[in-house]
DNA sequence: CTGAAAATGAAGGGCAAG
DNA sequence: CTTGCCCTTCATTTTCAG
């Protein structure tokens, strides 16, 4: 264990008492305002807060002025109001878009518009009309038919202007973008255009020779990226990572404004049923170990990343590797079409958890969390051994997933088990194995079988003991939150590299937070956290991660958002002004539209929640943004 | 004690990969 | 075919405020 969390208990049986802050200790220079920061609304209401909270938002770098009126506007309480405020102000005094219009732009970008075509249709039909405005919009992206070729998402030097799908409505005739050269236009500027973003001649003309006069940038590059993946590791991706030898721009293009124009009118599993067709599988590798693990290192050490890609602001997205057909390959083409990695975590710790992640990381010179973790289910859990059958042969749990077997299972299990004297009947051997395994059950006593307590998922996911325990959450919650939760050893090994690259600390911006496995991840690597921004919907995980922070005595700031979607463009400049740019960002979208267990809504990358992955897009296209003009 | 709200239990029967 | 999956819905039970 390194030095940075060796002032953490981790076998502490306390509980950890959210409310319970205790006085804030006395404000240093350095970090004066962290109860502040940290705590919730509630929480910090208590003694002469005004001044604090003033100091405190003034430390970040906001006048006096604005400060003190901001908490005179929204009282000294809410901590997150006053952040909100006061990170509104300067739009206010220049152009004053209420915050209602920018919701309705929101929507319209997050729907596939580009900005600048959003606020021209609703500066022509006001915004409180939203049918008409999509029908403007509809109608441009119709005008798009015209032969001008998709650019901007096979465009990777065109800066990221706006939204991220520009390419749906975007027309020349409606907007010019300042383009000296089009890259799709013919064969000899994309392979000048290819040689520029680093690939070589040979990469660069055999992928056009191979994908055909029409192809686009994007799929040249996702070719010659297949074909370096290929060529460096034949256990990485065993198989092609887009067997389709050749495929058509126009199809492509033709598909995508499908998806987005009769999405209005066709049911959601027409639509799936269409992608199924004309999205590209993408092969899980197997074994699944990225570019290799702790105890297997990979032979491949560096890998070619698109010029837009490179860091800094490095970044890391995670999501579940079994997703529905072309959802990966959707990801990874609004991520710089880097390949995602796909890990199984059976590989790092005794319990299973596919994951696909898209980084911009080096990969080289990666490094294991130690102590190594626990890596079968007798190590991790040594007190069910004794009761272990023999015909019960697993070594290692299956995913961890957000629910629990009940307790009448169980007992009809213990049921089962008891009737004969000897060995159970094969067909009940066979019950048996099948639940355990489906509810990831162990043994803890002579024919009986439970689900795993919280804190053993704790412990197998990496966090410290207890991190979910206390402040008023309940069981089924800590269930909830660890299920949704990134594997720390995985994610940190993963994040290894970054602790040369930053030894002065780390600014990050974490999306999707959950209970803080990219914050836990990072302090037990010794990376100082600097700055964290993290935004997180619920509010349970929102007080694990104040707990967690207080209790491992961070010295940096810690700044919550609930809603992802009300984090614009400002809001980020700002913070990124105030706490000079992020290092990270990191964060794992929603999964429950792409997950295999939901039976109801497997909607793909257009379900409700699942489709916040734009968001993240949206996010980290701002923060390069801003990064580069820094 | 009573009604509302929260926690729990169980069924559901999808999709993709091997 | 089988297995596995960061799951949702709804009925039922338990907890909690009044």
């Amino acid at each position: 264990m390194d030095g940075h969390s060796s002032d953490f208990d981790w076998d502490t049986e306390d509980e950890l008492e959210i409310e319970n802050y205790g006085p804030p200790y006395s404000s240093g220079v350095t970090h004066p305002y962290e109860e502040a920061v940290v705590g919730s609304a509630e929480t910090n209401s208590v003694v002469s807060p005004s001044c604090k909270v003033i100091d405190h938002f003034v430390g970040m770098g906001f006048s006096k002025e604005l400060v003190t009126k901001a908490v005179e506007e929204n009282g000294d309480e809410n901590t997150n109001l006053i952040l909100e405020a006061l990170l509104q102000y300067p739009v206010m005094e220049s152009s004053l878009p209420s915050s209602s219009k920018s919701k309705v732009i929101d929507h319209f970008i997050g729907m596939g518009f580009s900005e600048k075509l959003v606020t021209k249709a609703i500066q022509e039909n006001g915004e409180g009309n939203t049918d008409s405005i999509l029908e403007t919009l509809l109608t441009y992206s119709a005008l798009e038919k015209s032969p001008a070729k998709q650019h901007i998402d096979s465009d990777p030097s065109s800066d990221m202007e706006g939204s991220l799908m520009e390419d749906f409505s975007d027309s020349d005739s409606l907007y010019e973008t300042e383009e000296t050269i089009n890259p799709d236009s013919d064969e000899e500027s994309r392979l000048l255009f290819l040689t520029k973003m680093g690939y070589t001649e040979e990469e660069a003309s055999a992928a056009i020779e191979r994908c055909g006069p029409d192809s686009t940038i994007a799929e040249l590059t996702d070719f010659i990226c297949a074909a370096q993946m290929a060529k460096a590791a034949d256990s990485l991706f065993p198989l092609e990572v887009y067997p389709r030898p050749k495929p058509s721009c126009n199809d492509e293009l033709k598909h995508k404004k499908r998806r987005f124009d009769n999405d209005l009118w066709k049911s959601k599993k027409q639509i799936r049923l269409e992608m199924n067709g004309d999205e590209e599988a993408l092969h899980l590798p197997n074994p699944m170990i990225g570019f290799g693990t702790p105890t297997d290192p990979c032979h491949v050490t560096n890998r070619i990343l698109p010029e837009s890609a490179m860091g800094p602001p490095y970044f890391y997205y995670e999501n579940v590797a079994l997703a529905p057909k072309g959802v990966w390959s959707t990801i990874s083409r609004f991520l710089y079409d880097i390949q995602p990695e796909f890990v199984d975590s059976l590989y790092f710790c005794a319990t299973a958890r596919k994951r696909g992640y898209v980084h911009n990381l080096p990969i080289e010179n990666r490094f294991p969390l130690v102590p190594l973790p626990p890596h079968t289910i007798h190590e991790a859990l040594p007190l069910t051994r004794k009761w272990w059958p023999s015909w019960d042969t697993r070594t290692k749990l299956n995913c961890l997933q957000t629910c629990i077997a009940s307790a009448k299972l169980t007992d009809r299990i213990r049921k089962a088990l008891e009737l004969p004297d000897g060995e159970p009947t094969p067909s009940v051997q066979k019950f048996v194995i099948e639940q355990c395994k489906k509810w990831n059950l162990v043994w803890v006593g002579r024919n009986k079988v439970a689900p795993l307590e919280p804190d053993e998922v704790e412990m197998l996911l990496g966090f410290p003991k207890n991190h979910t325990r206390g402040g008023g959450i309940s069981r089924t919650d800590r269930y909830k939150s660890l299920g949704n939760s990134f594997q720390v050893d995985t994610v940190a090994y993963h994040l290894s590299v970054l602790k040369d690259l930053y030894p002065q600390g780390i600014s990050v911006l974490s999306l999707f937070s959950g209970i803080g496995g990219a914050e836990v991840a990072l302090h037990r690597l010794g990376i100082p956290l600097k700055n964290v921004v993290s935004v997180e919907i619920s509010e349970v995980n929102r007080n694990i991660l104040s707990s967690w922070w207080e209790q491992t005595n961070q010295k940096g700031t810690l700044i919550h958002i609930e809603d992802i979607q009300q984090l614009d463009d400002n809001k980020i400049e700002h913070m990124m002004n105030h706490f000079g740019g992020f290092d990270l960002v990191i964060g794992g979208s929603p999964c429950n539209n792409l997950a295999g267990s939901n039976r109801h809504h497997r909607d793909g990358l257009e379900g409700k929640e699942s489709s916040l992955f734009f968001d993240y897009v949206r996010i980290l296209d701002t923060v390069k943004r801003f990064s580069s003009s820094r």
